[in-house]
DNA sequence: CAATTGGCATACGCAGCGTATGTGAATAAG
DNA sequence: CTTATTCACATACGCTGCGTATGCCAATTG
């Protein structure tokens, strides 16, 4: 007895997951061969239809793993900011370096809303922008941001603003620099959501 | 003599761009086969290969195609604007309104990017975006905004805000009022690029 | 009027996907 | 302990869609 069912099942499914996000975060979803990637993963399609269904449904789980490590590393990243504010903007400074890399790019914002449409749509994908509309209805109940807004309509538009600030450094032929001048813009654009006169105490 | 030979190529090319458009507009561009709407457009894939190379050439020039509409679009509504300032707004949810289109939303936001890659690098296809640049770049000459933004980056942050508008206010169940959310979190964003203290005057 | 260009169609081969079916090992039943 | 059954996964087949090579016919050129 080497090992129990369950178990066995759980390894070659977190085997197709892996491999399959390698193949799609490197190649991409359309070039990536079912027949190959199940294969680097010493399993055949035979495995992947049983446990997922289609190469759809894989890119779901694949996505459903990464909004998760992402949402944990926002969370930990700004969970040590001083102020609600700064706890706020940190959280989407992290999420734009998160977003820089060529995995979550590809996946997360390419591939993925092609393949599945709307992210906002997603069922198991949006820990990040939850988390953020949270904060921001707190900050709207301690008067520090505009109570006119909607919360997460505010997260929805900055997430994609963040998506726009990543690919923008990232496609950059001088990463440092672009990025100096992607985060004061989109940090200014932030500045309207507050409350005026002068920044918040809080 | 019925038509002269350049008429005939032109209305060959004309005539795929068209179908291509509807196809890819209306089933996706990954669902949308060569054979079916070269058939419907009364031609085979044997014209598409001349013209355009590949599928994604073809992408290619229905996305130039659309991208010329758009900006032509934009500087007409936006060009009665009674400020700078407002001309700028207005261009900014002109764009919006577009992007409500499902064709637009599907080709230039959903496939158009996952085919051919980050948007800020298609050769054909930014008119809109140059126009906002320089709006913004004459706004911060005349003190209206912030001066310490690069304006090309400004303009591609607000454009990532506004394809999440649009997306938002399109998959609502209730886009009448979902739209007004949107709208005035939109504008409060782009506040923040405005010069503090109160409105401006030019 | 002959020659040539080139716009577009036809024909072929191949890769990738989805389904239907098979198989062997682990669990459950008797 | 033996038999039955489930089920995780592999194998096999057909189909669709793409890319290339080739062919044909009309329009231009001299």
């Amino acid at each position: 007895m080497h090992k129990p069912r369950k178990e066995m099942i759980a390894e070659t499914r977190a085997k197709l997951i892996a491999a399959a996000r390698e193949a799609f975060g490197t190649i991409g979803y359309a070039e990536a061969s079912m027949d190959d990637f199940t294969a680097s993963a010493g399993l055949t399609r035979g495995a992947l239809y049983h446990h997922f269904g289609d190469k759809k449904g894989l890119l779901q789980a694949v996505i459903a793993e990464i909004d998760g490590e992402m949402a944990a590393r926002v969370n930990e990243v700004a969970s040590r900011a001083p102020t609600r504010w700064q706890h706020f903007v940190d959280e989407c400074t992290t999420y734009i370096e998160m977003a820089l890399e060529p995995e979550i790019q590809r996946i997360m914002f390419r591939d993925g809303p092609a393949v599945l449409g709307d992210p906002a749509q997603w069922p198991n994908a949006n820990a990040c922008i939850a988390s953020m509309t949270g904060h921001l209805a707190t900050l709207q109940e301690e008067g520090v941001v505009v109570s006119s807004l909607d919360p997460e309509t505010a997260s929805r538009l900055i997430n994609g603003a963040s998506s726009q600030a990543a690919q923008r450094i990232a496609n950059s032929t001088d990463p440092e620099a672009t990025s100096k001048m992607v985060v004061t813009a989109f940090k200014q654009l932030l500045e309207g959501l507050l409350k005026r006169p002068g920044p918040p105490a809080v």
